[in-house]
Parts: C-alpha cells; sequence; structure tokens
DNA sequence: CGTTCTGTTGAATACCTTCAATTCGCGTGG
DNA sequence: CCACGCGAATTGAAGGTATTCAACAGAACG
C-alpha cells in the first residue's frame, strides 16, 4: 500500500487512474543503492528505467582520459533512464548515486505496454522528455558559447532559494559542481576565490551567499566583471 | 492528394491508419521559406511545430557576442520545433534555413488532441524525442570532454557515405560546420590543415576524403595524433 | 588521532580564439 | 567570356582562458 501511494505521487504518473496505478505496482521492482554505487553503465543493454525514490542519482559521460561531464542530478520522484525505453537498446550514459538512494525499477516491455495503452501517461511522458531536451539545449549553450564564470552565475542565479533568499546550498561537493559546469576543481577554485574578492559571493563550504545580484546577473549575461 | 502522400511518408507519421492522416491533413499548413530565412527565434511563442519536406534547416542558440552554436541541421522528412508543444510556450533555440525550404506547420493544440487519441503516434513521438536526448547527450560530450580534432574525427567517420565510401560531402559552408563542432573557421581551418599534413583527409571544396581511416578512428577515440 | 578524500594554490603549458590581412571562389553583370 | 565584387576561407601573430601537474592544507570519517 506504501508503494502504491508512493507510484501515485510520481509526477510522470499524475492524472493516472487507479487501476492503471496498480498496474505500475505490479510491474515495478524496488532497488536500493548505496552511496557512490553504479545503477548503470554507458552502453549497458536497459531491461527498463528508474523512478528515484529518495536520494540523489547523477547522469554523466566519462571521456577517455575519464573526465566526467555531469549531464543531470536527478533527486526524488525523478525518472532516469527512460531514453533506451525508446530509442537504441542501450544506456547513452553512466548513472551513480551520490546518496545512498531507493529505487522503482520499471521494466521495459511492460512500461512501453502500459504507455500505449494508456494516452495520459504518453502525454506526461512527453513533456517530460520535452523539458529535457530544453534542458539540454541551455546545457549546450552553457558549455559551448558561456565560459566558466558566465555559467557559475548563471547556474547560482538559476538554484537561489527563493528570489528573497540570497543563498545556495550546493548540496553536493565542489568537485561535482565543477563537473556539472564542465571544469575542474581547480579552475572552479579559482573563480570562486575572485567572485569572492569582487565582493560577489560569499563562500563557507557548501553554503554560497548571493551579496552582489546585480553583478552576478550582468555576469550571466556575458559581461566580464573577472578580468 | 499530393500532400496527403507526402504526409504518409513521414517518419513520425508511419503506422497511422488513413483517417488519422487525413486529420493531420486538415491541420497542416504549408509554408515556404528562402534561402537564410529565420523560421522562428529563441524565446518566440510557439503556435506549432513543423515537418521539413524539402530544403535544410539549422536549430542553433546564440551567445551574447553573436557566436553561434549549431545543435541540428535537419533535412526533408524530419520533424523541428517540437519541444515547446509539450513544454513550455516558447522556442528554446532559433530555426533558420540553410536553402530554400518547404515546411509543413502543425499547430499546437490541434495536434495535441491528435496525439491524445492515437497511441501509435505519442509513441512514435516518444521514439523521436528519445532519439534527439541521445543525440543531444553525445553533443554534450563532444564539446565538453573532447577536443576539436577530436570532434571533427568523429563527425567525418559518422557522416561518410556508407562503409565502403571513403569521402563526406560537408554540404554545407565550412563555417557552418565549425559552428556545429562548437569551434570557429579559423580553427577548423587549421585543423583541417594539419589532418591534410599527416596524411589522414585530403580536402576539395566540400568533399572531403577520408585517406587514413584507421588514424582517423584512433583520432576519435582520443589519441593525439596532430600535436 | 590518523587516514583518506576534498579543496586550494602556484607555475608552466596547451588549446583555442581574436584580430588583421590576404587569398580564394563563385555568381553576376558588363 | 571575362572582369568585377563580395562573402567564404585561409594564414600569421598575439593573447586569453582553462587545464595540467605538483604540492600542500583542510575537512570528514572511522
Amino acid at each position: 500500500m506504501k508503494v502504491l501511494e508512493m507510484i501515485a505521487e510520481i509526477p510522470l504518473f499524475t492524472g493516472l487512474p487507479e487501476e492503471q496505478l496498480e498496474e505500475l505496482l505490479g510491474i515495478a521492482e524496488e532497488r536500493r543503492f548505496e552511496r557512490g554505487q553504479m545503477i548503470f553503465a554507458e552502453g549497458e543493454p536497459a531491461n527498463g528505467f528508474y523512478v528515484l525514490r529518495s536520494g540523489r542519482v547523477k547522469i554523466f559521460k566519462l571521456s577517455s582520459e575519464g573526465k566526467e561531464q555531469i549531464l543531470h542530478i536527478f533527486g526524488p520522484g525523478e525518472p532516469f533512464g527512460e531514453v533506451p525505453v525508446f530509442a537504441g537498446e542501450r544506456f547513452p550514459a553512466y548513472a551513480e548515486t551520490l546518496e545512498t538512494s531507493e529505487a522503482i525499477l520499471f521494466p521495459k516491455q511492460s512500461f512501453m505496454r502500459l504507455v500505449k495503452s494508456d494516452p495520459s501517461l504518453a502525454m506526461n511522458l512527453l513533456a517530460i522528455l520535452s523539458k529535457r531536451l530544453k534542458y539540454f539545449t541551455q546545457l549546450v549553450e552553457s558549455l559551448s558559447l558561456k565560459e566558466v564564470p558566465q555559467r557559475l552565475a548563471t547556474y547560482l542565479l538559476y538554484f537561489r532559494g527563493s528570489d528573497q533568499e540570497n543563498s545556495v546550498d550546493l548540496a553536493m561537493a565542489k568537485g561535482q559542481l565543477a563537473s556539472l559546469l564542465g571544469t575542474i576543481p581547480e579552475t572552479l577554485s579559482r573563480i570562486l576565490n575572485k567572485m569572492t574578492a569582487r565582493g560577489l559571493i560569499e563562500v563557507q563550504g557548501r553554503q554560497i551567499k548571493l551579496i552582489d545580484r546585480r553583478a552576478l546577473e550582468k555576469l550571466a549575461k556575458g559581461e566580464k566583471l573577472l578580468a
């Protein structure tokens, strides 16, 4: 019963009739992962996709020299690994937990049957995939058209709690943030320094106070304030 | 009748019953664009999405300084601009023709009604969006984890005609290829030079002959052969 | 309280970009 | 058919941003 409620709360499944939820429950498998455990690897054949129940998961690519580029960081309620359900057979990237996590695995075949029979489930999926495409669009823009200080400023402004809340909790190691921004820890460290020196932010561990929001916005737009 | 046949040939619509095709025809609008014409701009509210009938279209982002990053280049039969149909209301990037092109515009509302009523149309869409996510995954990997020579080698190997065919027709200006690879014409030019000097390729205008496939594959994998 | 992982700092280097000057290529018009 | 003109492409020199490598400091964890 607990799991059924849980499934009903997943955004992907909102608006589904009880009947379909029961079916989903029928095909769902619960999985538990330790912190730092690999959930799947790039190139691995996909048996299904996951919905995260607790914890956090990073989706990433690796270069030939071992450098990592994080594509997504997902939290509770978010689905991941859906691409190979509908295109190709293999996971296009790696997935690893950042913390001890629980996830629900939905096997591919049974899930596809459900999608075909339920238009609103299909619509939910289309919305999720479309949002993700939009997100990638921004990621590419960021990586290709912006320099690291710009990317960081954009990130900080985007992830600040509320409009009032002038601080950001990174909620991850700085090295992970570097990987998310498409750079390395050394570079991130230097830029955090410069931004602090210029009075834009204050850093205390994983808490970052946004001091000069105006300047951060200018930076995010492309002005080179750190030169 | 001609347009109906045309619609039936679009991969997105394969497997649809005649009845649905008729409906699609009912809501479709034909559009014609000159070479270099903008089809939509980033941030613009979307009234619908397009399927390209002839010609070629580039989807791209612009930096604050006007540098362009091409996300996709689409040819006949391919849909574009679907993201705002299912997520958000605005186009997340620019679309501009590379040649004189014809496209069919499907208005958002009517199309969504069709998708809801036809599971196989929804499945086709899910497959297309998933493929695109996979493609973005590779684009991000390329931009973030590879250097330009690697990206070029990967591109050339990927777009060579057949396995036998040892030449690639760029089918676009070199400057556009540069933008697709996330760099600028000067850099691309220098790298084409080096690759020619090393005997990897031969360049004749927009035709590129792949001479040393083995070496190109090594390059694509990350070996630094041009140093 | 020590071990290990994370983060910081400095110096050297690499890759790519910028800027400026030509050169090339091609369509147009004389 | 040739000459012109304009955008595309190339080349060189200089500069900038980020990475690499190495050493150290600090925090977290058992």
